[in-house]
DNA sequence: ATGAAAGCGCTAACAT
DNA sequence: ATGTTAGCGCTTTCAT
């Protein structure tokens, strides 16, 4: 030990500096009066509050997180559970989640699952091992059977951008078919007719629903979708340039526009484009998804994903249900904007 | 109370379903043996073990977190503090820390402080309150005093992206100087003298680094700064594009370089250029500094910021700590990497 | 190798 | 309005 009473070797910890006991003594009230303090209880005399106050600041107290949750079992936490790292917009929902939580005074727990098996476990780990109080998990790859199951937890679940199948949840997305089909329709009312789409990978929830809504706007417009012109992606920059550099390889006309299913895609084929020396909206039109923030830099027209949405509302409701909200299975279906940038602005017209 | 044995309705919490009690009279064995095999105590028969994890797994039992923190004084939770949310790389140092985090089974606790006053308050609530066993702290403002007294407290504390003045911290930045002498020289040896530099926000010590490293590519060469070419931003794009759409207003004549102290200033600077016909690298050559995602859609020549490695540094110089490394001072400098591209690719040139 | 029991620091009846 | 005390669920001596 050294004069400031703290042990400064290696990441040995000792028992905790200052406790309620310390604040106890040192005031001359009970333990029960400080934790009433602490916790803000009107039945304590202004005088003896601020005693008990004055010796927790001499003291230097701060109350101990676990010890508190362990007594009043709520943690003022919220889990939120994203699916691995890399999976794009992961920050903005945390952004729009954390705007919420700190609203309300709840701290985060943020964790990354990489697996489906890691998913699970973690989801057990979190919703049953009083951690947090409530659980936000992100677009997680879980069977509709675990999810039931998790649905029946004490605690609190909400999910971003998966459906619920006939779990008993709040569930939050984007208007993704819509999306899309205004993207579409925007490609077709420009006049374009032989339109590519590039999708996502088989079976993502995101991809699925856009390709609907593709399929929507054709259906509408009385186009009928060519086979030939549905390629495949992963939702990864490079696959929209392989996509577009093996077409082009194999010598096969300029479709009039492309769509790709979301913008690192787009910006793979922008890139595969330019390589060749054709020219966007002039040789071919352009259409992303999500409005990431370097398609505004390049002037691609996209679909506005409301990332940060998804996050307060989710947080939004998960305070809700922790303030006594009834637990009713409830769908927020958040609106998405077209933004028509360069890439599908016709040149020469009047 | 349904037939699943939980409680369906509002936010009410009831306690914990199955503890270590159950387990213990479910398995015959004691508690205390219940805790062993949970923290894999070598001093369990491998019969009994299997009795009691057979208990839990029948009783489907999740071991409480509060309670445990609360008895071992530990949480295996690392948390991460950065200051407004909107601070840019938040999400890239993240990832890095959360590398090393999930690679040591420890969880981590996220915080955005807003403002001077609240990341104080968090630090201290965070270092005194064992919810954590460690932090990080990225890039915060707090006072130099406030820094060396936190650096005393029983938990372990690593900065980013700050100098830890005399505080006895280890501290992990990145080598902006080099970064930003290694991007001038490259201007310079590309020919050019008349170069401008947009600088950040005052007293950033970011900014005030690279500015440094300008200085000193400048010195080397021979090269007086004109203060007429130091133009001041704010880290943000459109500050870019202010700064270059004033100068160009004013009539100036176009410097034959311009390197923005980060990204998003130099993408301002190329759209201000962009609008009115001007060309990069024709007309002026533009540097950046960051490596954000866009940069590499952009063409932008810029230097490489190792985020990541910034919080995988970090996270690890935690672990380390807490199993028990002295806790000596240590600064750790990442090096940053000049990427090359063509908004500095002298056109005509053999 | 296993058990009994005393905490960890705080909260929440219950009592006064 | 304040104090007493019994937990919260788990870990950890100390016995055996």
């Amino acid at each position: 030990m050294n004069e400031s009473g703290y042990n400064m070797g290696g990441g040995v910890k000792q028992s905790q500096a200052v406790t309620v006991a310390d604040v106890s003594k040192r005031s001359g009230l009970s333990t029960a009066t400080v934790s009433r303090v602490l916790n803000n209880s009107p039945l304590v005399r202004e005088q003896t509050k601020a005693k008990v106050l004055e010796a927790m600041r001499e003291l230097g107290y701060t109350a101990n997180h676990s010890a508190r949750a362990l007594a009043r079992k709520r943690t003022d936490t919220i889990g939120v559970i994203f699916p691995g790292i890399d999976a794009g917009f992961f920050s903005e929902v945390l952004i729009g989640v954390n705007q919420l939580a700190s609203e309300n005074d709840m701290h985060l727990a943020v964790a990354f699952a990489r697996n489906k098996p890691e998913e699970a476990q973690m989801v057990s780990e979190y919703l049953y091992g009083g951690r947090v109080d409530a659980l936000i998990l992100m677009n997680l790859r879980i069977d509709d059977k675990f999810i039931r199951e998790a649905a029946m937890a004490p605690t609190p679940m909400v999910l971003i951008d998966r459906p619920a199948k006939d779990a008993r949840l709040v569930t939050v997305r984007m208007d993704n078919a819509a999306g899309a089909e205004e993207a579409m329709t925007h490609l077709l009312d420009l006049g374009h007719r032989r339109i590519a789409v590039i999708r996502g990978p088989q079976g993502t929830f995101d991809s699925d629903e856009r390709w609907l809504g593709c399929l929507q706007a054709m259906k509408r417009s009385g186009v009928k979708p060519d086979p030939e012109l549905i390629w495949e992606g992963t939702f990864h920059d490079h696959s929209g340039y392989e996509a577009m550099s093996s077409w082009l390889d194999a010598g096969k006309p300029l479709p009039e526009a492309i769509f790709a299913l979301n913008d690192p895609m787009a910006i793979g084929v922008l890139e595969a484009l330019t390589e060749r020396g054709l020219r966007v909206p002039d040789d071919v039109a352009l259409v992303g998804f999500d409005d990431i923030e370097s398609a505004r830099y390049l002037g691609l027209t996209t679909v506005s994903s409301p990332m940060r949405g998804l996050g307060r509302t989710a947080c939004q409701a998960v305070v809700e249900l922790l303030e006594g909200a009834p637990r009713r299975p409830k769908e927020h279906v958040l609106p998405t904007e077209l933004i028509v940038r360069r890439s599908t602005m016709i040149a020469g017209s009047p």
